[in-house]
RNA sequence: GUGCCUGUAGCUCAGUUGGAUAGAGCGUUUCCCUCCGAAGGAAAAGGUCGUGCGUUCAAAUCGCAUCAGGCACACCA
């Protein structure tokens, strides 16, 4: 990267100054405490350093010790300024023309960072109760999830996805409740769910299991006849069973459309029924850190950092959510990943220090487990926020993908910090596509692929008739793609300083949005190299009468043409489309 | 009450382990297509970085306090 090669140098260059006493009563310098940065003002460079902080060393002032510094700095062509304790780096046209030169050769790979030491990662995200339709929020986790994904997959680890679906408990004797009534309803029985608020609860009254109560109907004719239709013959565990799988299908669907590819889902009924569950309590009963209260068995949490302790075994002898959620943990590390990475929406931030709790209790190392937690998502209808709530009427992920689109809606989910809330305008991602940033992004696109396209297309004037032969041969084109070299970008360098940083920042952006986590850095990036790229084609024409300079401005088309498409399609999943 | 997240332009948000004149999009105003996609570009206006103290050469960034909003505080899942 740039940044690097500028900072070597520095760095370099000061080792040089201080072994020769220039640098004030500076006797040595320890590499790493100098931070490129970037000039505000762009007129003062590329990259700069400031060199103020070894003023108390040196005890010299800060724009004597820049001086020093540069005297020893072996220019090339590149350019280096002093202003105050500043020294400013201006690139040469080497290292910016080799820059297009190595997107040419790397294409697929370009930004790929080289020596990262892989690690197998766990990915878990979503991991929805199978009870429902998805909502809004499982949405912003589905996005943000596959491409995390998918980029730290570019970055050169292993990854593993893997849903976990809350398949055991009380909420399944719930949905299986609910179908009954669905199902009476359909077979034209006067019946509803109750209207009392907390008997309400005990049921899910969405629509969503109307037409599973028409299915199970279809599916289930011999059975409902042996039973006269009296619903309440029938086992519940089967309409519990049957709806699930409903729900479970209907999910998985939603998610191959959304772009969303897990590797596993998990099932938390397995784990009971394996076994596993049972096994964890014991050994922590074993590791001394439980004891008993009220009837129930409680994990010291509380001695690794929890607020306090929580209940492992309720006093009527059944698990609590948390004692599969531990076996469900101490299951991944034992099928031996370096690395867990859950999602998790910020609703779920009480469950972090007792998960980790346990691993510690049971001789894991907790620090293996790394959690995400994402703040919510406001639905914004018409100005006003909506709150999301499983109740009657919601509006779920199927709908709004319905309406805005998978691309729109996987860009939006991502494009903010996950720290912060998410609102989303659906007014506006879905009528105002002007004010919808993935329209800007795929434009440049479009636009880039229709550049190439007319560089070997002949042009027909439509008033006389005449047609001019293409600018580029077919052969000319391909020679481009196939032997690129630096040389060739040369004559397009001036007028193109700022597009060719901004696609050599892609590199450093692809290895902190991995290191960090944090994918809707990469949305902003491909927003700010389209902008370059609009501001780029304005300034300047592509298709020109000096072929020297129309080939290296081509490449330079091709460039951005690569690294957006490589950004979007295979890190955002957001499609890149040729047109539009 | 306790813990976590957030507070930056009229609105939505960036601000890279503290650095030069705090940035972008939308909205407002003014320009730019006989020529590669105007779904675009160039420019202007718009700020007490919630507030107050502190740390230091330097604070939107770090610490403390405080105000405001969100989320969570189960023998539910």
């Amino acid at each position: 990267m740039i940044k690097d090669y500028f900072l070597n140098e520095i760095e370099a260059a000061l080792l040089k100054a201080v072994a020769d006493k220039k640098v004030g009563e500076l006797t040595e310098y320890k590499k790493g405490t100098l931070l490129v940065e970037r000039p505000k003002n762009p007129d003062f460079g590329d990259y700069a350093v400031n060199v103020s902080s070894l003023a108390r060393y040196a005890k010299i002032a800060p724009p004597q010790i820049a001086n020093a510094i540069v005297e020893y700095v072996s220019k090339d062509d590149n350019e280096y300024s002093v202003i105050g304790g500043f020294i400013n780096f201006k690139a040469g046209h080497k290292i910016l023309s080799s820059l297009v030169e190595e997107i040419f050769k790397t294409n697929k790979n370009f930004g790929k960072p080289e020596n990262v030491k892989c690690e197998k990662i766990l990915l878990e995200y979503v991991s929805a109760n199978p009870t429902g339709p998805f909502h809004i929020g499982h949405g912003r986790w589905a996005a943000m999830g596959s491409s995390l994904a998918n980029l730290l997959k570019f970055y050169g680890h292993e990854v593993y996805q893997e849903f976990y679906i809350n398949d055991a408990g009380s909420q399944i004797q719930k949905l299986g409740n609910s179908l009954a009534i669905r199902i009476r309803q359909e077979l034209g029985e006067n019946v509803d769910f109750p209207t009392d608020e907390i008997e309400r609860k005990n049921y899910y009254p969405g629509d969503y299991l109307i037409p599973v109560a028409k299915k199970f109907i279809d599916d289930n004719i011999e059975l409902l006849t042996r039973v006269h239709n009296d619903v309440s013959k029938i086992d519940i565990q089967l309409l519990s069973d049957f709806a699930k799988e409903e729900m479970e299908e209907l999910q998985m669907a939603l998610l191959e459309n959304f772009r969303v590819h897990f590797d596993n889902f998990y099932s938390e009924l397995t784990l009971h029924k394996s076994g596993k569950v049972e096994e964890c309590v014991n050994k922590l009963k074993a590791s001394g850190k439980i004891y008993q209260k009220d009837g129930a068995d409680w994990f010291k949490s509380s001695d690794y950092g929890d607020d306090q302790d929580r209940v492992i075994k309720k006093a009527d002898g059944s698990n609590t959510y948390l004692t599969a959620d531990i076996a469900y943990h101490i299951d991944k590390l034992e099928r031996g990943f370096d690395r867990l990475i859950n999602i998790w929406g910020a609703d779920h931030h009480g469950y972090v220090a007792r998960v980790k709790a346990a691993i510690e209790a049971l001789g894991h190392d907790p620090a293996k487990l790394e959690i995400l937690l994402g703040q919510l998502v406001n639905l914004v209808i018409n100005g006003e926020e909506v709150r999301m709530g499983k109740r009657k009427n919601m509006v779920t992920l199927d709908d709004l993908i319905d309406e805005v689109g998978v691309d729109a809606t996987r860009f939006w989910m991502q494009m903010r910090n996950i720290d912060t809330t998410l609102d989303f305008d659906i007014e506006l991602a879905k009528t105002n596509t002007d004010e919808n940033p993935v329209f800007y992004v795929q434009y440049a696109h479009a636009r880039a692929c229709s550049i190439l396209r007319n560089a070997v297309s002949e042009k027909l004037n439509t008033e006389t008739g005449e047609k001019t032969p293409a600018p580029l041969s077919q052969k000319e084109f391909d020679d481009i793609l196939t032997s690129l070299s630096a040389d060739m970008v040369l004559p397009a360098v001036d007028t193109a300083r700022r597009l060719i940083l901004k696609l050599e920042e892609y590199k450093n952006i692809i290895k902190t949005s991995a290191e960090t986590r944090q994918v809707y850095t990469i949305c902003r990036y491909v927003q700010e190299l389209a902008a370059e790229f609009h501001s780029f084609y304005n300034a300047n024409r592509v298709i020109t009468d000096d072929k020297a300079l129309m080939k290296a401005r081509i490449a330079l088309v091709w460039s951005v043409k690569t690294v957006l498409y490589n950004a979007l399609e295979d890190i955002l999943a957001v499609s890149a489309p040729e047109r539009m």
